[in-house]
DNA sequence: TCTTCTTTGCGTACGGCGTACCCAGTGGAG
DNA sequence: CTCCACTGGGTACGCCGTACGCAAAGAAGA
C-alpha cells in the first residue's frame, strides 16, 4: 500500500541515534542554498554547489535531504520563517492583514527566487503553516471557512502578482541599467509595434501608466492592498462587518503590544 | 549599448527569404512540446524529446527556437490560444469575466503544467495580449487603470490559486487511488500529526472542511467565483457600479453591439 | 544556366545536472 | 572490546541545454 509513498520531508527526523556525529546540519545547508539562491537565482543553487559553500563533499547533502525537491521545500518554508509576526491576530482583521502583506511582500524582494520558484503540491512546511494559522485567524469573523479561504487566497495572490511584476522591473532594469519608461516603450521594439498597430488600447493605457510613474513601488503597493482590503470588506455581510470593526476598536484599545485577548 | 540585449522571441521572424524550405514549422515544434508536457509534465519535453516526437534532430530545433527557456514562452502563449473568447467585452463585465475565468480554468485543468510554470518575466505573447486586452477591457468602467489591473490581477489570482489546488488533489488521487478525504486525513501522517498536536484550530478547519467536500469542485469554483466578483463590485463607486448595471442590461438586450468605453 | 552564398538538418561534443552505488572510517550500544 | 548503524565523500551514469561544424539544398545574381 504505502510502500514506496512519498513521505514528507517534515516527518523525516534529522538525525537517528546511533553513528558518528554529523559533520553539517539541515539548517546550514538549506541555509547555505538559500544565499546562493539569493545572490544568484535559485538553479544556481545546484547540489554540488551548496556542497562547495559549506565545504562537503556533494553527496554528503543526501545524507540530510532526500532530494533537491525536498530542499527547495526547506528553502521555501525557511524564509517565511524570517518573517516576524505576532502569534496571534489582534482582533484588527485588516490592520493584521496588511501587517502580514508587507512582511510577505519583504520576504519576496529579499528572496526573489520565492516568487519564481515552481510551487506544485500545497507545501506545509511549519513557518508556512504558521502563516496560515495568522491569515485564515485574523479573517475568521464568523463567514464560512470557503470564504475565508478565498479571501486569503485573493490577498496572497494580490500580493504574489504584483510583487513579481515589481521583482521583473527590478530585474529588468539592473541589466539594463535604464529606467523603467525607457525600458517599457523606448527600448523595446516588440512594445513600440504593438502600440503602434493602436489594435490593444488597454495594453496601450497600462504602458502609458507605467511611462508615467506617478506613484513609487511603495506607494502602488499600499494602494493596491488598500483596495483589495476594501474588496474584501465590502463584500462581508453588515453585521460581520460591524462586528469585526467592533473588535478592531477593542483590540486597538485593550492590548499595548501583539497579542490580542481570547482565553 | 542594445548588442547582445535580449530580443523577444516574438520579434524574430520565422523564416528568411533565402535557403532550402524549412522541414518543420514553430508552431509543429510548440504543438509537439505543449502534447508530451501534457501528458508528462514539462520537465519531460526536453529538446530531444521534442525532436524525437516530430522525427527531426535534436539540434535541429535550433533552426526555428532560440532556447527552450523561449520555446515555453510559445508553448504558454499556444495553450492560451484555445480559449475561445469573444472578440470585445460584451458590456456585462460580470458575465464577460465568469466567461474567462472558466475558460482559464478548462485551460489549466487541460495542461496541468501551465498552473506550475515559473511565471518569470511578464510575457506579453499575442494570445496573452488577447486575454489582458479582454479582462481589462471588460474591467474599463471609468475606474483608474490602476484598479482595473488590481481587480484583473484578483481574478486571475484566484483563479490560478484554485486550479492550482484542484490540480494537486487530482495528481495525488491518480497518483494514490485513493479519495481527498482518506488522503488528507488518514493516509498522511503529517497531517494526522499536525491535527493532533491541536496547535492549528485554522488549519484543521480547513482540513475538515476538506474531509466533507460538500461541494464538487466545479461547485467549489463557481462560489468562490461567484465571491470574487462581489468582492470586486462591491469595491466599484456606486456610481460606476449602477452605470455598469445599466450597461449590462443594454448588452444583453442588444445582441451584437457591445463595446462604449474609450478615451 | 552556372555560380555564389545563405540557410537547412543534424552529428558530435562539452560542461553541468541529480543522484545511485560503494567504500573506508567513526563512535554509541551491547 | 566488539559490532554495526551511521558518517563523509569519490566515482560514475544517464540525462540536460546547447556551441560548433559540415554537407546538402535552393534562391539570387551573373
Amino acid at each position: 500500500m504505502s510502500d514506496t509513498e512519498y513521505v514528507s520531508i517534515w516527518m523525516r527526523p534529522e538525525r537517528p541515534a546511533r553513528g558518528p556525529k554529523p559533520a553539517y546540519s539541515r539548517a546550514q545547508i538549506t541555509e547555505a542554498a538559500v544565499r546562493i539562491a539569493d545572490a544568484e537565482g535559485l538553479e544556481a543553487a545546484s547540489m554540488r554547489r551548496i556542497a562547495a559553500e559549506i565545504g562537503a563533499g556533494a553527496m554528503s547533502l543526501y545524507r540530510y535531504v532526500p532530494s533537491r525537491e525536498d530542499l527547495v521545500e526547506l528553502m521555501y518554508d525557511h524564509v517565511f520563517g524570517e518573517q516576524a509576526l505576532p502569534d496571534r491576530p489582534s482582533g484588527d482583521w485588516r490592520a493584521d492583514l496588511t501587517l502580514m502583506a508587507h512582511a510577505m511582500r519583504a520576504t519576496l524582494l529579499r528572496h526573489p527566487w520565492v516568487a519564481v520558484a515552481p510551487r506544485g503540491r500545497p507545501s506545509i512546511g511549519p513557518n508556512q503553516l504558521r502563516l496560515t494559522e495568522f491569515g485564515a485567524g485574523a479573517l475568521d469573523l464568523g463567514i464560512p471557512i470557503d470564504d475565508i479561504l478565498t479571501y486569503a487566497g485573493l490577498l496572497h495572490g494580490y500580493v504574489a502578482n504584483v510583487t513579481r511584476d515589481e521583482l521583473a522591473w527590478i530585474e529588468e532594469k539592473r541589466r539594463s541599467g535604464m529606467s523603467p519608461e525607457d525600458l517599457m516603450v523606448r527600448n523595446s521594439p516588440y512594445v513600440r509595434r504593438l502600440l503602434a498597430s493602436g489594435r490593444y488600447p488597454m495594453f496601450q493605457r497600462i504602458v502609458m501608466d507605467a511611462r508615467q510613474p506617478h506613484m513609487s513601488m511603495d506607494e502602488r503597493f499600499a494602494y493596491g492592498l488598500e483596495r483589495v482590503l476594501k474588496c474584501i470588506e465590502a463584500a462581508l455581510p453588515d453585521d460581520v462587518r460591524e462586528a469585526a470593526a467592533e473588535r478592531a476598536r477593542n483590540a486597538v484599545s485593550s492590548s499595548g503590544g501583539a497579542v490580542g485577548a481570547e482565553g
